[in-house]
DNA sequence: GACACGAGTGCAACCGCTTGCATTAATGGG
DNA sequence: CCCATTAATGCAAGCGGTTGCACTCGTGTC
């Protein structure tokens, strides 16, 4: 059916070795030569199988990209630069969706593995140890997420977190909140971890509430425990949950920023867009999309690079937070929203 | 390095074509000798090679899905389900994205026809002549799109159009604007060409405007271009122009609903989020998702089914859309907010 | 004029797997 | 007890390419 190799050869006159070599190490063979089996190919519509040639040279061409869940806002910028950036070097995407389930991240690795020269694997929820054994499978770019030994591209959410709480602070909020992401999540507990300290060094007290589905419903879910926990300013996980949350605070008669301020993480399309406008901290996705690719096809060049490239995040101060309650007042601490006094 | 098939033979005793066997084609190996190639090739961790076998066989497990824009959110939802449909198949999901260009689009398709058993076209912008052409090449199932002889799944935006205008005319609009899509878009045509004829039946005006890209920006920039044409409802060709329109509109001193009621296509995620909340035609893009795929695997069964796949749309209204001048009254057209009578 | 050399091409093995056919052993019927 | 069947396995060709090696020619050198 398809035409192949040996029907360039045949109708060109040369030998298939020759025709191969056109293609794959045109120094290779005389220049008249190669433009009449060019030629030949052009009028037969040859095109390589890529299949076909991987079977020998190992490489396909291919890059395996593994995400949690393509629905979520997050990914497909992340998917779309990647998939531009991979097509820039020739190569082509397989894209496969966890569903948030690590062991389906296993799964899949291992059924993709053969079929391709590396895999992204983008917020996965698997173990470091896993990860480390997969990578010995299949060259791997982990993409948030620190593992010894293999390359990674990390945003800086750690720092963004710091930001994010010092944001509040300085708004005078001093009962804070953070909602958790899912469990198995590097960024997690990165933002867990920062947020903390940052909370503590500004004598502000930390509640976190989760681990829970990183989603809109995730949010939604968690307002009461918010609003329960006295917390008059929340750090989300990511921007989905943020604007779960605040439809869960407006439906329990809070308003954002009034009486709550709430900030995400990620920067997603919808953070512009909703009302009030989302504060969030804004994650270079595209950016780490591009640079897991490249670190993906420089890695074959010089074994074992495994560098890590790291990503600046950046506060964006939208309508979501306001002023709290001010500094430590002793006086009235029921009341979220009196205008405090002073303390230190 | 990889554990071949030969490796299990080796440490099973056995021949090849047994191993493969055993795999391929179970029930000509004797259930003893299948188990124990099945324990060895485990404990090797043996995996077949997929793309050595589609040298023979011609399956390659694998299936083109070929979008616009991966970061439009109407796609992400569609590529989600065919990917969670392809694997329920086993089959592996190549995405590319082909940035609304028609050149791309063919390009990138062939490129993919040697390694996929077929290729999914949603929303494609080039010809129908040209899709004819490729679907000679490849397997094809059409997404957004009739073409003589090619199996589509098709969304009734016709039916949705009609419903959106039939609704905005009811709330007593009779200048309507219908903010057209790409060029090379089939929906936009069908739309244009269901919005035309039923405003026309309902003795309204319809000044179109386009075509645009299909972007939140498309939607901004033709805000002063609605309010030139004097229409006090529009209809959108998807959501995120709608979106984009209703933040331009604002921007030029014009409330929505108050002054003009916009409806968009789609019911992406976050039309439920924005302020107001979009009045939108939901298309079943899951749904589309798994029916494509669902075609393109039956397609290899019986030759030329070339079924085409209806799904129905489905208006949900909103905020975004409000009362219209009324009945068509000589008196005061400047009001639009005029408390007006509802008409028919 | 013999020789080394490099450019250009052909030859054939092989990548990992499938599959039609041949071979062998076990089974049942007459 | 022999033969035809059937079940189970081995054999080898081949899918569409790549690549190390051998071969054939000019060409330049001594």
């Amino acid at each position: 059916m398809a035409v192949t190799i040996r029907d360039v050869a045949r109708a060109c006159g040369v030998h298939i070795s020759t025709v191969s070599r056109t293609f794959s190490a045109p120094h290779l063979v005389n220049p008249n030569t190669r433009s009449r089996v060019l030629a030949c190919a052009e009028q037969l519509g040859y095109r390589p199988n890529r299949a076909a040639r991987a079977l020998i040279t190992g490489r396909t061409y291919n890059i395996g990209l593994i995400v949690a869940d393509i629905a979520n806002p997050f990914f497909p910028p992340l998917i779309k630069a990647a998939e531009a950036q991979a097509r820039k070097h020739d190569h082509h995407i397989f894209v496969a969706d966890t569903n948030e389930d690590a062991a389906l991240e296993e799964e899949v690795v291992r059924a993709l593995a053969k079929q391709v020269d590396g895999v992204l694997l983008v917020s996965p929820r698997m173990s470091n140890a896993l990860i480390e054994q997969l990578s010995r499978e299949v060259p791997m770019v982990v993409v948030n997420r620190q593992v010894a030994g293999i390359p990674a591209v990390v945003m800086d959410v750690a720092r963004g977190a710091r930001t994010a709480i010092e944001h509040l602070t300085a708004l005078g909020h001093h009962r804070l909140a953070l909602v958790a992401g899912p469990r198995g999540s590097w960024t997690s507990r990165e933002i867990r971890r920062s947020a903390s300290a940052t909370a503590r060094t500004a004598g502000a007290e930390l509640t976190i509430i989760g681990p829970n589905p990183p989603t809109e419903v995730g949010g939604l879910t968690v307002a009461e425990d918010v609003l329960r926990a006295g917390a008059t300013a929340v750090l989300a996980y990511n921007d989905l949950m943020a604007i779960g949350l605040i439809e869960g605070l407006l439906a329990a008669g809070a308003e954002v920023p009034r009486d709550v301020s709430v900030v995400g993480i990620d920067d997603i399309m919808l953070s512009r867009l909703t009302r009030p406008k989302l504060t969030t901290v804004a994650t270079p996705t595209a950016a780490a999309g591009r640079a897991a690719v490249d670190m993906l096809l420089a890695h074959g060049d010089d074994r074992r690079t495994t560098a890590h490239v790291h990503l600046q995040t950046e506060l964006v101060i939208r309508d979501s937070t306001g002023r709290g309650p001010g500094p430590h007042s002793p006086a009235d601490p029921g009341d979220v929203n009196a205008p405090g006094g002073v303390a230190s």
